[in-house]
DNA sequence: AGCGAAATGTCAGGATTCGGTCAGGAGCGT
DNA sequence: ACGCTCCTGACCGAATCCTGACATTTCGCT
């Protein structure tokens, strides 16, 4: 499910791009100021974020600045005034991938979050080492052939995946696979990682694509 | 220049339409009821007709009617409301080409009155495996042999199979096939995909098209 | 190098969740 | 009233998941 996080404080436009975003399938989230919008993109961390410019408080160019200072990669797309040229420039410089004019077309916003989407979006097969990753049909194979992966198993390879590499925290894990917030002290996570290694690394012992870091988590080498 | 006439008497969502099927490029006209919608179909005979079933007078039942009945042969795709799976199936009957059920995503309507059109030209029968689905008259065959598929399966077969293999979450299958925006805890879909399989399916404990994708919804392989 | 604590790996059974199946009943059109 | 369709809740088996005990590795410290 893709999720859209909206950062907008006008709560009529917010409802609205929330109803039409939602009929496309999108999983939506509204935060009516700069600091929540913020909160929420660290912790659901949404597939893409459109955000107004012009919020009380803290104002979108912070938003997007405290975003990219932190590595949050979702795409955004801002929402600028009319004529206000300058706003949408600066706005690209500090790293937005798009932009609409309010007042804008319902159909050109979700032409545009489509866009952004598609582009972001990896190839619809991901590989590392002989294991190829089809995200539509959740199916991985390995060095051609099938691997049955349990719902659990894949969910842990995408969060691992899609990290590109760098570590995954074990709370990050547990937020973005298990949805918990805070750590647990069992072993699930690591079960799981063992299971993962067990189906997808030649030599489960002697890992070399699903690492662990110690005291941290773990990190998919491609 | 593609002409599409609007039939909808709500002022406000026929407004939206036309503004976005003339951003689409299309030329747009809207009638505001039944009567004069006839009419317009008559004089300018548009390629495309969007027609609301739910008219005060002269409803859409008998604007199609009589469309049919004067051999006016542009496709007509309807919109109906959400839950009126009889109104859907009724219109269909009386000739209309396509449904879409309120409220709709534009993109999705768009999407169906490109189909609509694209289909005029050259009529196409879809097939997975043995089975074949037409479109227009919502008829499936197996191995050359006529299935009747209640109105819930055949949507749900098309949900499935406009996804092109890609898995379909059960969410989504409730947005499309039901209508619904929210999950819904009951074995209502896994009940009709059982007999879609059974209809479908060579030997339905062994699915070979029709597949389940644990915790997350089923896909369809061609 | 040797030690110990902490972290991670391993494993197996028991608990839980999920999907398949079914029958009953409501709703609706004929 | 009848038949068709759809929804629902209960039941069941199987897949999946979690857990806690134990083994092993790692790493800081002496």
């Amino acid at each position: 499910m893709t999720r859209v996080l909206i950062v907008e404080d006008n709560a009529d436009l917010a409802y609205g791009l929330r109803n039409n975003l939602e009929i496309e399938g999108y999983e939506v989230e509204v935060a009516a100021d700069g600091a929540r919008g913020l909160d929420r993109a660290r912790a659901a961390r949404p597939d893409l974020m459109i955000l107004d410019l012009m919020l009380p408080e803290l104002d979108g160019f912070r938003v997007l600045r405290a975003l990219r200072a932190e590595e949050l990669a979702m795409p955004v797309l801002i929402l600028t005034a009319r004529g206000e040229e300058a706003d949408k420039v600066r706005g690209l410089k500090l790293g937005a991938d798009d932009y609409v004019t309010k007042p804008f077309g319902l159909l050109e916003l979700l032409a545009r979050v489509e866009a952004l989407l598609r582009r972001n979006v990896r190839r619809a097969v991901d590989a590392f080492g002989d294991v190829e990753i089809d995200r539509a049909t959740r199916a991985v194979t390995r060095a051609g052939t099938a691997v049955e992966l349990a719902p659990k198993e894949y969910d842990l390879l995408i969060a691992l995946f899609d990290r590109d590499g760098a570590v995954v925290s074990r709370l990050d894990l547990m937020r973005r696979v298990w949805g918990y917030s805070d750590a647990v002290v069992t072993r699930t996570i690591d079960t799981h990682v063992a299971e993962l290694r067990r189906k997808l690394e030649v030599d489960a012992a002697k890992p070399r694509h699903i690492l662990t870091v110690r005291k941290v988590g773990y990190r998919l080498k491609r």
